[in-house]
DNA sequence: GATCCACGATTGGTCGGACCAGGGAAGGCC
DNA sequence: GGCCTTCCCTGGTCCGACCAATCGTGGATC
């Protein structure tokens, strides 16, 4: 028990000591670490290593470094720290990206009811913008922009860091531009719109019930639609 | 446009590249990349930077490797790209906790239904010794562990490796025994014990509205233990 | 001929030091 | 007093050497 785990890495336990220096306190947020080269030397490692471990928790959204300054503990918000999860749906195949939909049909339907019950009319003003330029662009690109724009601005309206983080994680251009390139192709477009119409009218209607509802039946789509074209994706 | 983004890092370069060869499909699921020494010299930077990028990506979940070995690409199962989100909840603090446990009253309840429809005999008998195991045994640390395996266990049964993922990195031992402490202290064990069996009387009733109920409850319940403790926490 | 083992080539892990590039504060110039 | 230069500190990059785990290979053994 004096130190068994010795057979792990130098740089995975100067990932945990850091780690543990912010869990127990000692680095609050938004605080900034000695440098590199201090750091190295005071928990007994050389730079290199110590920069790998940096670098492992910049990535993970816990630190923050800056040429020339220092480094830094980020403020520690569930934003920060969900960023990096912006490659999951990236690289998800097959059965995975389903089940990724799938959570996201349990989340997204939850902050669209919570958005319907908050959202503020300036809001709900930038909401409404963002269908009309979905219905106004030609370009594909153009309009996942402003599909990805109006869900985001609804889920922010939810006001919980963490969903938005989350969903953001969960939606990447690439796979909406196909999506909805599919459903050009196949006619559908005047659906999607009607099931974005009735989402903006629940929020409108701050009707948290039929935002669900109507959020629900909008991811559902998109889950069937991968669902019956699994066999073609990559 | 020709090389606009020289300002990045040679690092950060690095990892672009690589996630790019993911989602292109030039690197597959659990292929083998080429020696660290390699990629830097087709990469064009030294092997300590291209080591960054790789700690990087094995951080991220995407990349895993084998001393002696090589370096591999990870199945890319959401539960492995989800996998270091269990630094989340620990690093997290206040207004960010209680965040973290409303995306956790959303996803919480909906697996648990899932789980209702479709867990198994045995599965089911599991759920019940865990169950058992909390109120059998004395010590905090115990009661946890068979808490932990309890709702472990259910998520499991829902089918959904995302989710597994995502609420296991919701939650962390520490705050799970701070909470079952102060329950105790303010002997309101029964009623979590309580909430418990009705969480298993649903699923063992099959009933997806019960257990999504059932689960709500007892989320809401430690969201609002929490809330109303936020100003001693930390 | 099959099995086992020792050895060495390969590959990731660690180290130390040198040099480059961005930032920021001290001090001089106007 | 305000602006600008300058210099030092700090992170970013690179190199080359050595350590340690792995795995294939080929020879010894039965």
């Amino acid at each position: 028990m004096t130190d068994e785990r010795a057979r792990t890495t130098v740089t995975q336990r100067a990932i945990d000591r850091v780690m543990e220096m912010i869990t127990s306190g000692r680095l609050r947020a938004g605080e900034r670490l000695p440098t590199e080269r201090e750091l190295a030397a005071t928990l007994g490692l050389s730079r290199s290593s110590m920069r790998e471990a940096i670098r492992a928790l910049t990535v993970m959204g816990v630190l923050e470094t800056r040429h020339g300054a220092g480094i830094y503990v980020t403020p520690l918000r569930p934003g920060d720290l969900l960023e990096g999860f912006g490659v999951l749906a990236e690289v998800a195949r097959g059965e995975g990206l389903v089940d990724l939909l799938r959570l996201r049909r349990v989340v997204e339907p939850a902050a669209t009811a919570m958005a319907a019950a908050r959202i503020s009319a300036d809001a709900l003003g930038l909401v409404r913008e963002h269908l009309d330029a979905m219905a106004a662009r030609e370009q594909v690109e153009d309009i996942v922009a402003a599909d990805l724009a109006f869900h985001r601005e609804i889920v922010a309206a939810a006001g919980s860091p963490a969903m938005s983080a989350l969903l953001e994680g969960l939606s990447t251009r690439t796979f909406r531009a196909r999506v909805w390139r599919a459903h050009r192709d196949e006619g559908v477009l005047p659906r999607t719109r009607e099931e974005h119409e009735r989402i903006y009218a629940a929020l409108a209607d701050r009707d948290p019930a039929a935002a669900h509802a109507a959020a629900a039946v909008h991811v559902a789509e998109v889950e069937n639609w991968l669902r019956a074209n699994l066999d073609e994706w990559d």
